[in-house]
RNA sequence: GCCGAUGUGGCGAAAUGGCAGACGCAACGGACUUAAAAUCCGUUGGGCUUAAACGGCCCGUGCCGGUUCGAGUCCGGCCAUCGGCACCA
């Protein structure tokens, strides 16, 4: 490629400024108690969800999550706030790992390269990072505090008379192990051969895990778990005073899944043994013909007829047998096997026959269900297989009693002796009322949310601070918690990262490492790379503290503040709409129940910048070759050109394609702005322009000064950055062909556009500070301007004339022309009178300095 | 299937219920130049009217209806695209 004449010479002002910011601690944040701390201005914690450093470097997409962030933290500063805006690195994860099984090269090298790689882009792209603050997930120095505030939860558990988390020790009951905030536990989990670990819902694809494409199972291994439904409420009801997107609180209040109902107890014919249920819809009891139980529930054993047995054996083998994906495939098609026994419905006391069936999950409710095919999609389709009585017993509005059988929402209770031409509410309640008058149930709520699967069979992620210990009376192996003093607890170094294939984890075949006493060995399984990014941003706040994760009067202070969350401003995608903000949620809750936090919530306003596409307006992949790397676009155009395209493509939170052309529109009005301000001499050198003078601007330039600074300091409130970028083309268009710059105006421009293009505006500031002193110092020094409002009112008006709602004609008059006086000057145009002769006039509408509508009859 | 978001020129997009298309891209025309690039200026939703220009008129924000003097914006119903959940009783 020819080496193409630059418009302003961004390649040599672009590494001179970030050179300087680095030397100046520009943008080093003080925490209280520091030299230099000012108490008198307000914080603003300002945080990027942090990357992991992955071999491919960034892509366009990262930095514009970045940029908007980057523009806040640098306005803020400017408006007198203590900015804390802090990156680093999420960088535990599987592909460092699988390329340590690949070559052989310990995954800390792969990390620490391509950190490296990220973190010379980002100072490329000249971000205002307090780089002092730059945290590693992988350092023993940040994981010590991982694996401590595992301990923290493996040493509390949640009380449920206080609703929060207490120390394990207030707990009074005989087994404090069966309500630790973190347990082991015997649950099926996605376990991937081909990857020789358990994985995580999220990262579990269609059957095939999300790496590399292997088929994944469903199979029951011993694992660590967090109750993190314990928190299940609290985690839908704090969501309320976030100023989040209502879509992410719907998506996170969805995934918890609170739904309230009641639990009934079935009695079985014949045997002392009942069944409970839970089901929202308890009016419909008199409906429910069968029962059915989850193949796995605790009861079929015992309830099931023995002739039976091997049936029910056949089932379960069956179901076993199927994967993920041929569940969700067979989803429609109901199956079952009855166990010949019979429950009775408390309500009418008919014979129930009871069913085991795979559409009824041991996980949710009581894994039992009362089954009311008239008025339930999935029981009406397995009644209707197996041929099992439906009986409608809600009337639809409108409906005749027939075809309300499959009915599933509100109507009029019938066949139901109780609460007969209730409706549904008034049913609920009265049937409710019924139930727990004579013991057969009471109300209950239930979630959906499941306890989160804590563990992994990885060597790239935090080590458990966990022994286990043979204990006394019986042998048998319990664990226990490390001490505090013997964090951090570091992988041992491995030659061979492969899995072991059989389930157990690499970390297994440290035999020294795993060795802890004469009785006790090291747990080896790792954290899920959730673990280090559920905290991190408390961590910023305090990052070299090596006496606590975060030190008190820093917590206080950048995660204060009078709203319930502390982080003002959170910028992300959406992929962690639900997962990670629902973890850190979490964590966040129980540190803050023990006493370590000052808020409820980690983050106040949250805001998820929209994917951007490719050229070709599909998703970016390596496979469609639509990648837009950051480096050739700075190569070309510069970072203040790429980050104020980053911002004029369209709102931020919209999903929007990639234009190298829009990159050089953009480029074109950051070069306008530099030859605003700068010509070329003789020499081909670029000089301070003549035309700049210390004059004032005149009467309509002051009216574009004020209404940008109006515009663009409101945009960038409400982090609309792209109608900011427009408002300032505006601006250099108002002034690219005066003859006199005035100087005043000049500053204004640079002021308002630094935080977009901090390199460009801090060398003309500077430029400009050569000639003209009275400025004074760096630009990011300098107060953000205030606009006044006299300036922006018009001496004459511009007044709308419509007739029957349709644009007619135009109208100036004064500003303090009264509604009468513009009615009837309306009325008076020439245009009008034309259009309303012979016309009845039957309203005239005025409104005030705006517009006047005449409606014909 | 359920829930949510989005739908405006050739393209990215603007518009407290009050002039639809600001700003930018692309395209076209002009100035400068031997020429090109760069730069600057202008035109640019569709159609009709007009020899042409000025002007004028009609239509136009996914589709159908409603509220209103007035709807891209509010309400109801559809359609399409994208995202999430998916036997959760």
């Amino acid at each position: 490629m020819s080496e193409r004449r630059k418009p302003y010479p961004f390649d040599r002002i672009e590494p001179k400024w970030q050179s300087i910011w680095e030397k100046n601690r520009a943008f080093h944040a003080l925490n209280p108690g520091e030299k230099n701390f000012d108490a008198a201005k307000p914080k603003f914690y300002v945080l990027d969800m942090f990357p992991y450093p992955s071999g491919a470097g960034l892509h366009v997409g990262h930095p514009e999550g970045y940029t908007a962030t980057d523009i806040i933290a640098r306005y803020k500063r400017l408006r007198g706030f203590n900015v804390l805006h802090p990156m680093g690195w999420d960088a535990f994860g599987l592909p460092a790992e699988q390329y340590a099984i690949k070559t052989g090269q310990h995954p800390e090298i792969t990390t620490r390269t391509n950190v490296a790689k990220f973190k010379s882009q980002l100072q490329q792209i000249g971000f205002s990072y307090d780089w002092e603050r730059e945290i590693n997930t992988t350092d023993p120095r940040y994981f010590k505090w991982t694996q401590w505030i595992f301990l923290k939860i493996y040493n509390s558990w949640f009380n449920p008379e206080t609703n929060k988390a207490e120390p394990i020790e207030t707990y009074r009951g005989d087994d404090p192990d069966s309500v630790r905030l973190a347990y082991v536990a015997e649950v099926p989990v996605n376990w991937c051969q081909g990857l020789g670990t358990v994985l995580a819902n999220e990262e579990v694809i269609d059957g095939k895990s999300e790496v590399g494409g292997f088929p994944v199972v469903r199979r029951p291994m011993r694992q660590w778990m967090l109750r993190i439904t314990a928190y299940a409420e609290r985690l839908v009801d704090e969501l309320e005073d976030l100023d989040w997107p209502e879509s992410i609180k719907l998506l996170q209040r969805n995934w918890v899944g609170r739904s309230e109902g009641t639990e009934i107890e079935f009695k079985i014919e014949n045997r002392k043994e009942a069944i409970r249920v839970f089901t929202t819809r308890h009016d419909t009891i008199y409906g429910a013909s069968y029962m059915v139980l989850a193949p796995e529930h605790p009861l079929v054993d015992q309830l099931t007829a023995p002739e039976r047995k091997s049936d029910v054996a056949d089932y379960r083998a069956q179901i076993a047998s199927k994967s993920d994906l041929e569940r969700t495939d067979l989803a429609k098609d109901k199956s079952g096997v009855f166990i010949e026994a019979y429950a009775i419905n408390p309500a009418n006391n008919q014979r129930m026959p009871i069913w085991i069936a795979d559409y009824v999950l041991m996980g949710y409710g009581t894994g039992a269900v009362m089954g009311v095919p008239g008025h339930d999609e999935r029981d009406l389709e397995f009644a209707r297989k197996f041929d099992l009585p439906i009986l409608p017993v809600v009337q639809a509005p409108e409906k005749t009693v027939e075809e309300s059988i499959g009915f599933v929402g509100d109507g009029l209770a019938i066949n139901s002796p109780i609460i007969n031409g209730l409706q549904t509410p008034e049913a609920k309640a009265k049937m409710l009322a019924w139930l727990e008058q004579h013991e057969h149930g009471q109300s209950d709520v239930r979630y959906k949310l499941r306890d989160w699967l804590f563990s992994r069979q990885r060597y790239w992620g935090e080590p458990f601070p966990i022994v286990w210990e043979k204990s006394e009376p019986d042998g048998r192996l319990k664990h226990r918690s490390l001490g505090e003093n013997e964090l951090p607890l570091v992988p041992p170094p491995l030659e061979d990262f492969k899995p072991t294939g059989t389930g157990e984890a690499p970390l297994a075949k440290a035999k020294d490492w795993i060795r802890y006493s004469d009785k006790a060995q090291r747990e080896t399984n790792t954290m899920p790379q959730w673990a280090g990014s559920s905290w991190y941003y408390l961590r910023f706040c305090d990052p070299e503290n090596d006496r606590r994760f975060v030190g008190e009067e820093a917590e206080r202070y950048w995660m204060g503040g009078p709203k319930p969350g502390g982080v003002d401003l959170y910028v992300g995608g959406t992929e962690h709409a639900v997962l990670h903000l629902l973890y850190a949620r979490f964590w966040h809750k129980v540190l803050f129940d023990s006493g370590y936090l000052s808020k409820t919530e980690p983050f106040q306003r949250l805001v998820n910048q929209g994917i951007i596409l490719g050229e070709d307006n599909q998703k970016m992949s390596k496979s469609r070759g639509n990648i837009v790397s950051p480096d050739e676009v700075i190569d070309n155009y510069g970072a203040d050109s790429f980050r104020c395209y980053e911002m004029f493509m369209g709102p931020l939170e919209q999903m929007k394609p990639w234009s190298m052309k829009g990159v050089e529109g953009v480029s074109r009005f950051l070069a306008r702005v530099w030859r605003l301000i700068m010509e070329e001499n003789r020499a081909g050198e670029w000089i301070l322009s003549d035309g700049i003078s210390d004059v004032a601007a005149d009467k309509s330039q002051t009216k574009v000064i004020h209404a940008t600074i109006k515009k663009v300091t409101g945009d960038i409130e409400t982090l609309s950055f792209n109608t900011a970028i427009s408002q300032m083309m505006i601006f250099v268009n108002a002034f690219t062909n005066a003859d006199a710059k005035p100087l005043p105006a000049m500053r204004t421009l640079l002021l308002l556009l630094n935080p977009f293009a901090p390199h460009l505006t801090s060398e003309l500031w500077e430029t400009l500070n050569r000639k003209f002193t009275d400025a004074g110092g760096d630009i990011t020094e300098q107060p953000w301007p205030n606009h006044d409002e006299q300036f922006l009112v018009e001496d004459e008006i511009e007044i709308v004339v419509q007739v029957n709602g349709k644009l007619r004609d135009k109208l100036t008059v004064s500003l303090v022309a009264s509604d009468a006086e513009i009615e009837a000057a309306a009325l008076a145009l020439p245009k009008i009178l034309a259009l309303i002769a012979g016309k009845t006039v039957r309203k005239v509408v005025v409104v005030s300095k705006k517009l006047v509508n005449i409606v014909l009859a």
